[in-house]
DNA sequence: AGCATTCCTCACAA
DNA sequence: ATTGTGAGGAATG
C-alpha cells in the first residue's frame, strides 16, 4: 500500500475538524465509495482513485492519479459550509441534524455518474446500489492503472452494452431505463452542459423527461451531481421524517404537500438540510451507513490492495 | 344538468 | 424503497 512501488502516493492529511469524510461519504449521496475492514475508505472520483484513513486528529490520503485539490474539490472545500448552515431555517429537527452531521459536505459529483446510479437505486437498498454500481464500472469502465479499480463508464460504454449483461448485473427493470439515458446522452453530449445554464426548476423539468427519471432522481442530480443547493431529495426516508417530525405523523397530507413544504420552509439551500436530515434520520432509526458502505472480504480480497 | 378538464389517490408492474 | 400507468372519484368551471 505504501511507497511508490504500489503507484499509491502520499497527498497529506485532511483535519477531522474541517471535513468529515465518513459522513459526507455515507450519507446517502454517493455509490462509489466503500469501507475496507481497517476502517479506511476506498473510492474513486473520475480517473484518479483515492484512499482516505481515519486517524486521531485527521484523515491520511493516499491516491493513484488523482492530487489533493482535486479530492479537496470533490468534497466542495470551497464553500463556506458554515453559512449554508447559517442559511437554513432554525427549527429544533434541523438543529439536531445538525449537530449530528457536523462536517458533512456536499460532494461535487459528475452528473451523468449520479443519474446512471441513481437510475440503479429504485426499490434497492445502498449496499445493493454500491454492489450493482461497482459491476457496471467493472465491467464496462476502465481500470486505473495500479489497481484493479474503475472509472465510471462513460454514456457510450452502457449504450453499447448488451442487454442481457446489464440485467445479469442485477439490474432488473432498472436496466431499461439506464441504457435508454445512456443511448440519450451518448447521443446528445450538451445535455448537462445545457441545464448549467437553466433555472433548477428547468433544469429538472428536462431531467424528467428522461425514461425512469421522475421528481426524486432529478433532484438526486440536481443536488449531487449539478450543485443545485436548492434541490431537496424525497426518499421514503425522507417523506417518514417530515410527515412525523414536520406534520405530527397527520396521515390526510398529500406527499406533494410535503414537498411544497419542504422547498418552501428549507429554501435555497435546502439540500445541505436534506442529507443533515437523512443522515441524522436514518442513524437514528439504527442504520449504520459506515457499515452498509462496507467491502465484504471477498470483494477487498479482489482488490487486491 | 350535463359536460370537459384537472387534480388527487390508490394499486400494480417493471 | 422509484417511476409510469391506468382506474376511479372529487373538485372545478
Amino acid at each position: 500500500m505504501s511507497g511508490s512501488a504500489s503507484g499509491w502516493q502520499s497527498l497529506g492529511r485532511i483535519s477531522r475538524a474541517e471535513i468529515d469524510c465518513e459522513r459526507s461519504l455515507s450519507c446517502g449521496q454517493t455509490f462509489s465509495w466503500a469501507r475496507l475492514h481497517d476502517g479506511s475508505w476506498i473510492g474513486v472520483v473520475g480517473t484518479a482513485a483515492y484512499r482516505i484513513t481515519p486517524e486521531k486528529e485527521d484523515y491520511a490520503i493516499e491516491s493513484l492519479r488523482g492530487s489533493r485539490q482535486a479530492l479537496l474539490d470533490y468534497f466542495a472545500s470551497s464553500v463556506d459550509w458554515t453559512r449554508v448552515a447559517h442559511a437554513l431555517p432554525s427549527d429544533p429537527v434541523l438543529a439536531s441534524a445538525w449537530v449530528a452531521g457536523q462536517g458533512i459536505r456536499i460532494l461535487a459529483q459528475d452528473p451523468w455518474e449520479a443519474l446512471a446510479s441513481f437510475l440503479c437505486s429504485p426499490v434497492k437498498p445502498i449496499p445493493e446500489i454500491r454492489r450493482i454500481t461497482w459491476m457496471l464500472r467493472a465491467e464496462w469502465g476502465r481500470p486505473i492503472a495500479g489497481s484493479r479499480l474503475c472509472t465510471f463508464p462513460a454514456p457510450e460504454a452502457l449504450a453499447s452494452a448488451p442487454g442481457e449483461a446489464l440485467l445479469a448485473r442485477r439490474l432488473g427493470f432498472r436496466a431499461r431505463s439506464l441504457q435508454a439515458v445512456a443511448r440519450l446522452l451518448a447521443e446528445d453530449p450538451d445535455f448537462f452542459p445545457r441545464l448549467g445554464t437553466q433555472s433548477t426548476g428547468e433544469a429538472r423539468a428536462h431531467l424528467c423527461e428522461l425514461p425512469g427519471v421522475g421528481r426524486k432522481i432529478a433532484d438526486c442530480v440536481l443536488l449531487f451531481g449539478l450543485g443545485r443547493y436548492d434541490a431537496f431529495p424525497i426518499d421514503i426516508w425522507m417523506e417518514r421524517l417530515l410527515r412525523k417530525l414536520y406534520f405530527a405523523h397527520r396521515k390526510e397530507v398529500s406527499a406533494r404537500r410535503i414537498a411544497e413544504f419542504a422547498a418552501a420552509h428549507f429554501g435555497p439551500y435546502g439540500g445541505y438540510a436534506q442529507q443533515l436530515l437523512y443522515f441524522w434520520y436514518r442513524r437514528s432509526a439504527g442504520r449504520n451507513p459506515a457499515r452498509e458502505l462496507a467491502l465484504s472480504p471477498e470483494e477487498e480480497a479482489q482488490l487486491g490492495l
